[in-house]
DNA sequence: TAACAAAAGGTAAAGGTTTACATAGCAGAC
DNA sequence: GTCTGCTATGTAAACCTTTACCTTTTGTTA
């Protein structure tokens, strides 16, 4: 049924060593054999079994990653970096959905562990003890992308949070609004929704403006809430001139909760966030965001895993990348 | 080093195979030795080794999946609807971003049957002859997602993309418009750009609507090209009354040209597409648009292929999903 | 209590590679 | 012609399970 290396030695007429030295391109082989071979290799239509060579050499040239949700599209973005880099060096991808749970995350780790990823890449809610132990029966390396851990044992890499968050609404301040609302995300979440909200606070009390509570409103990052937290600055009699959101998906929507009321962005108000997803500049007016390099911080942590996985000597086992302000349409002067 | 079977057998004083039928559920095993044996995993730390499991059954509980580009938002949704469905049945999903590049296929085609994945599902530009070529070599079952072969010989899962672009083209008809122009994709490519522009001109015709081809632009899907193509249309004297775009990005792309000229939708130009992603809702005026399952789309195909795996006969190896129409606000009486 | 069936557990081979080690062949130095 | 040291090739064990088949134990029935 299936052909295996001795059928190809047999046909071949070397031993099963010489077939697999051809196959693995060692340089020990006569020319001559190694033609010999490759033309058994061809006749019986041989595919070497990855399973056996995985089991022999203990190494299976993949790698986990653990994701949040592939249809979120700054998630799938980083999956992409993620991808085109283990390709490059010759890995494959086990991709596991995770939703953020705690639980599903250590389950499908374990399930990775089991399948004997040569490493593992981690993108994920908080980074708990737990999540720590876990790691902590793993032989192979891991990288943390787009998360880190509080105590910053794990190598990982992510953008400064709080820096991105201090920058947008500096750039509001910079346009002379001191009046700034902020659509948050929940403040459980340790990089998109807490670090975020710090920066905004730090923003505002490096510029001496008076932090209020009722300034800000939680979202779910998405959409929807961002219509629904706009609606709700939209009640105020002293209403903000600038708002803040921690993600362009609620920014998004704060623009159109604005616009069906009839009010315009950037007169009426000026609208900042960060993330820079492909529909910040598919919207009118297009958004000005604080860009983070989604496609990079996928590379970057798959680049850095493969290092380890070589057990190559890394300075710095824990990058942050460089986020950047896009100026587009939705800010303007007061 | 590494904690075998034979570790747990010896910490549990029975035989490997016992703690093989453990960690199998194999119901005969007495629950008293079940005990001991689990009691040894745990303090041992005992995991199983997926690779060497895959060796001796033959199985992997993995399955290949080639999606041309996981960034896209509408094949992240497919990919999601693939990876629920198999995680539901247990199998994890190797994810490979092949472009639709011919050649790139056929490489991670190859790769991945190498790796012994238990089934594979294919999503990619047109199937060749080649492809169908590889696709015999394999030994497991696979299924076509979001596109489908010439001849059908492969079990797939699709939307009919001609009937979707005729009842987009009818809708508008039915709206009183009869100048209807049309950005498509390259008629190369057989679902998204081919069956739609089939779908377009099928719809004119029905309504004895002459097809004129200074009517229809090529476009490449994204949002700038469908800038492009409106920017174009806008410059006729005659100019069309709505416009149909193989997808709502490119439909996207035509609203916000139209505004950037001062003109309006749906008063000035009705605009119909295919798809319903995320954002067609997401934009002022929302999109009416005719939906594909997309999340569907995949776990459907991630079903059939559970089905074929298991050798279970399935009634119907081609199946169409129903695609549905959308309406809201891009589109007016004329 | 004998006889038998079913349940529980054990033994050993098989699965398809890699790889450490051994051997054969051959060129060049002396 | 012998010795040295490569290069080229072969042999066999190891990798860690599953599983077919066999043996022992347990339980049931007459």
């Amino acid at each position: 049924m299936t052909v295996t290396i001795y059928d190809v030695a047999r046909e071949a007429g070397v031993s099963m060593a010489t077939v697999s030295r051809v196959v693995n391109n060692n340089p020990n082989v006569k020319p001559q054999t190694r033609k010999k071979v490759y033309e058994a290799i061809e006749r019986l239509g041989y595919r070497p079994n990855a399973v056996a060579r995985g089991l022999a050499s203990k190494k299976t040239t993949t790698v986990g990653v653990v994701i949040p949700d592939i249809s979120n599209s700054i998630l799938a973005e980083i999956a992409r970096g993620i991808e085109d880099i283990a390709n490059m060096y010759h890995y494959n991808i086990i991709l596991c959905n995770a939703d953020k749970k705690k639980e599903k995350e250590i389950r499908v780790i374990n399930t990775l562990l089991e399948k004997q990823v040569d490493g593992l890449l981690f993108m994920g809610g908080a980074v708990t003890e737990e999540h720590i132990q876990a790691f902590k029966t793993s032989s192979v390396p891991i990288v943390l992308c787009a998360t880190s851990d509080e105590q910053g044992e794990i190598p990982s890499v992510d953008i400064d949070h709080e820096a991105a968050a201090f920058d947008a609404v500096s750039t509001l301040i910079r346009h002379g609004h001191t009046h700034i609302a902020m659509i948050s995300g929940t403040l459980q979440d340790p990089a998109n929704g807490f670090a975020r909200f710090q920066g905004y606070k730090r923003a505002l009390e490096t510029n001496g403006i008076t932090y209020q509570e009722d300034l800000v409103r939680i979202g779910n990052y998405r959409y929807e809430s961002g219509v629904e937290a706009m609606k709700y600055f939209l009640g105020f009699k002293n209403r903000p001139t600038a708002i803040f959101a921690a993600t362009d998906e609620m920014a998004i929507g704060a623009i159109h909760s604005i616009q069906d009321e009839g009010l315009k962005v950037p007169d009426d108000f000026s609208i900042i966030s960060v993330d820079n997803i492909r529909m910040a500049s598919m919207v009118r007016p297009q958004l000005t965001t604080v860009a983070q390099p989604m496609y990079d911080l996928g590379a970057v942590a798959m680049r850095l895993l493969t290092k380890l996985m070589k057990k190559e000597t890394v300075d710095n086992p824990r990058v942050i990348l460089p986020h950047e302000t896009i100026l587009r349409l939705s800010v303007s002067q007061l």
